[in-house]
DNA sequence: TGCACACATATTGTATACAAATTTTGAGGA
DNA sequence: TCCTCAAAATTTGTATACAATATGTGTGCA
């Protein structure tokens, strides 16, 4: 097997657990994963406790690590905070971004239109991931990209677990949210920070109802139930 | 020297850093650290890289760690991002409190208080930062924790850097902070949000205040500029 | 069958030796 | 004196061996 960089490790460990190959609340062990990476545990250690601090992995004295769980309660405080976060980095990247910024923008935007086209669900969801970390970059603001960060690593795990290819309606949500991304690009550059705040909030409305629908399926139709407990009376 | 655990060196070394003795920008060497601590280098750099995550500790290939930074753009995003966070956090530690977290914020306080009368400075920040933390803790949002935590740590280190015990008016400061404390933790305690981010934007002004007037600092005489460029005249 | 306990196995934690990279030092020449 | 460059010293990175802890298994007993 080709050999890997401990960066090279980290970055792909980070990809699994978005992707969610690596599911929340598995075990990560230390021994498997030095021989799948091809290096010793002493390097794959620093980088467990490297994603530990950026919220990818949970460690726990002489039990190791585990990827980052996804509870209910973490999920309400996620649905509380991501507006506004993302709102205010929208704002910042306004008055912040370069050009070399824009133009690395420009190309995660494309490789998230393509991705998804594709129907390639992991990769246009690891795209879009890449697309907001730029933004995020762009506002400079080492506090917020804190909170920013690991929203992003839930939010990018469960647009996993929430999607269904087979939904006729999920086909016109990707190609929205594509529209949405290329008019934030547009306002990112015109430094127009009321509009990109606007869109943003927009972009994440369409982004929850989509994950919200999936959690309120459609109800089974009350004549089956209705059905089954005549022919059960006593 | 005593043994020290690696949770031991963990805490400690962020103490020495959020008190500046370890100053922004120092570098950090492994050997020297581990023998401090009487432990091997393999554990002292799990540390250091758990650290780097949390945001005290930056460091890049080959070239070892550092103690984080304070440059002048980072500290102007700290000025634009602080009451934000800490607004937010205080609303929702009214929401979320537990008893048993009311009881050590109260202790913390007291702790603070203590410090504080007897001028003892790195003491009281070191309080002042558990103190806030608790009330992190209380929001129970992961997500603003992230942010926040990054704001205690260079908060905690300029209000270090910027005390001046001789000032008159520092003790005045510091009197008032404590009220302020006391009437934020009955606001969370009665669970008023509206009032608890009013007093913690005060709490703020309070503390930006007192870091301006250290910067702004009251310009020499006139006078003896003038005569300076008299006698040296040409 | 169900439980408690000891032993075996597996996994994590630490120390040390060595490899790789960086920084320092100093000799040589312009 | 100043610069260049190579060797030495220092420091960081990795592999491996061993220690400590946790987990799994089976036996004996009620």
């Amino acid at each position: 097997m080709e050999r890997y960089t401990k960066l090279d490790c980290l970055i792909d460990l980070r990809r699994r657990i978005l992707s969610t190959e690596l599911k929340p609340g598995h075990d990560l062990d230390e021994a498997r994963l030095s021989d799948y990476y091809s290096m010793s545990r002493t390097p794959l250690r620093e980088v467990l406790q490297r994603l530990q601090g950026e919220g990818y992995v949970v460690m726990s004295e002489n039990r190791g690590a585990k990827v980052a769980s996804m509870d209910i309660d973490v999920l309400r405080t996620f649905f509380q905070t991501a507006p506004m976060v993302y709102a205010n980095i929208a704002r910042l990247a306004c008055d912040n971004r370069t050009s070399a910024q824009l133009d690395a923008l420009k190309q995660a935007q494309i490789g998230f239109a393509k991705a998804a086209k594709l129907s390639d669900a992991a990769e246009a969801a690891l795209a879009n991931h890449t697309f907001h970390a730029i933004i995020g970059d762009m506002a400079s603001n080492t506090y917020l990209l804190a909170s920013l960060a690991r929203l992003q690593i839930d939010h990018t795990r469960m647009s996993q677990t929430f999607y269904r290819p087979a939904a006729p309606a999920e086909t016109m949500l990707v190609l929205k949210a594509i529209e949405q991304h290329d008019a934030m690009i547009a306002a990112i550059e015109a430094g127009e920070g009321a509009l990109a705040i606007d869109l943003t909030l927009q972009h994440w409305d369409l982004s929850r109802d989509r994950m919200e629908r999936y959690v309120r399926a459609d109800p089974l139709p009350v004549d089956v139930i209705s059905l089954k407990e005549n022919s059960n009376a006593i």
